[in-house]
DNA sequence: AGGTATCTTTTCACAAATGAAAAGGAGATT
DNA sequence: AATCTCCTTTTCATTTGTGAAAAGATACCT
């Protein structure tokens, strides 16, 4: 026995509400012959005569003028369901990044989302690597080329690190406790005492606009910082690539495919 | 812009009674991967995240939990509309035939239906021949082989036609006023004069049965009547061949199938 | 009546959705 | 900690469903 297809109720009420194929297939973005094959098996699995089939169109019986009086109830309560107001009906977009990635493009936010906004962004980050094929977030920004075909990569300028800080600032370095590249290399080659430990990354920026030390920044953070300088030259062994990384399944989905766009250009532009 | 599908809430519900794809799968008869590829389809158009996908399972969310509740009481409305009790919940099966295949049929009406019922049968008849393309009948019963592709034929035993009366009836015609290919007939031929004239062909039988003259009658029907002789041979003119037709597209759903299978039991069988 | 416009149904080539089996993981169990 | 089991995800061949265009029908209009 098969089940009632749902969708087939959905299609009922455009041919019952539009009188006829053609213009019920106008509203749904369906073809007339779809339709067709569909209230026929409708009225199959059903076990009832919803229309009476003349040469101008589909006119209702009495039974498919109760099924629809039926039916719009069910729609009210399903249309509820997909209305959102303001930016929560916008299609969703999830991102995972690394704490520099993400800063340069919540600076860029406007020119993400559109004028006026035509998508939703949620920034998903935290101590485990966002897994993209179960989709905990959908574009990811990772250091080397994906190596599985399930996913397609789209490589980003390198990124280097130099130590940032205020023109009269102490040359003195600002550490940062995490489990990242630089935060290892700041450990372990660091010359001189830390004038602060701190716990995230963001934190050091912070400290280092308000002049405190040198913090080891992307060039593309540090240079951005109209009250830093670079300290010193660029760290060669942190260098790295960056990839924009996506599920092939999802890469063409209109509002992932302007997600992408829109990011690479914040973050390709200004940085040649 | 994509319309939500509402099929997709159907298998939501499955999904996240169930806790995850695999039980879905076999509460719905649909695959774990079509079911993972519709919820991830689900997510996107409604913008919001419904599961978290763990390595056991499937967990709802917040908003997931809110979704199957308000689609639970969506799915207590849909259910009431298939759910029919007794014989209005069969499959159902409209035959179209002449009067005396109907009423053949109608007095092997339990062979017909199956023990216990397993199909409910409509019979539709009218002036108009029924039209088996817009389904105005699913089976229908010609005197010819269908001549479109689009129909399937099948050849049943020839009709023959007799003069057929009680034994001490008066041989005196009863003529019927109707456009059949007999009623022609005997409107042309029939000597002397007519005992009556009735409107329905059924109620000329029931005036032989009656012992007041002889009725023109198929042989399947007359030599069946326990009260009936045949008054004279049968009339050459008027044999012609039974054809049983479906539509192409209708004749392996199984309802369909079996009211085929059991008509041609029924109509062959005897007289075969 | 005849013509015309419009709608349904059919045909057929194509695209999208599906399922089976394999691969990959996560949690449970020993 | 290693193994096992179960579940999800991927792959890919297949099936199903779909749409464009042609054909067929019916009501409307002149």
């Amino acid at each position: 026995m098969s089940r009632l297809d749902w969708e087939d109720l959905n299609l009922f009420l455009a041919v019952a509400r539009e009188g006829g194929l053609s213009a019920a297939a106008n509203a749904t973005g369906r073809s007339p012959a779809t339709l067709g094959r569909r209230m026929l098996g409708l009225e199959r699995e059903l076990g009832r005569e919803l229309f009476v089939r003349h040469g101008r169109g589909y006119r209702l019986t009495g039974e498919g003028q109760s099924l629809l009086s039926e039916l719009s109830e069910v729609e009210a309560r399903i249309a509820r369901l997909s209305q959102r107001s303001g930016i929560e009906g916008l299609p969703l977009v999830k991102v995972s990044a690394g704490t520099w990635t993400t800063l340069a493009l919540l600076r860029s936010f406007a020119n993400l989302v559109g004028t006026p906004p035509d998508i939703r962004l949620r920034f998903v980050s935290g101590e485990r690597v966002m897994d993209i094929a179960h989709r905990e977030a959908v574009i990811g920004f990772r250091n080397q080329r994906p190596t599985d075909k399930t996913f397609a990569g789209r490589k980003l300028a390198k990124v280097e690190f130099a130590p940032f800080g205020a023109p009269d600032a102490p040359r003195l370095w600002i550490k940062v406790l995490a489990d990242t590249p630089s935060a290892r290399w700041l450990a372990k080659y660091a010359e001189g005492d830390a004038v602060c430990e701190v716990n995230s990354p963001r934190n050091a920026l912070d400290l280092a606009l308000a002049g405190q030390g040198m913090a080891l920044l992307p060039t593309f953070i540090g240079d951005s910082e109209a009250g830093l300088l670079r300290a010193a030259q660029v760290v060669p062994e942190l260098t790295h690539d960056q990839w924009l990384v996506v599920h092939e399944a999802d890469r063409h989905i209109p509002e992932v495919r302007r997600a992408i766009d829109r990011m690479c250009r914040v973050l390709e532009g200004p940085r040649g």
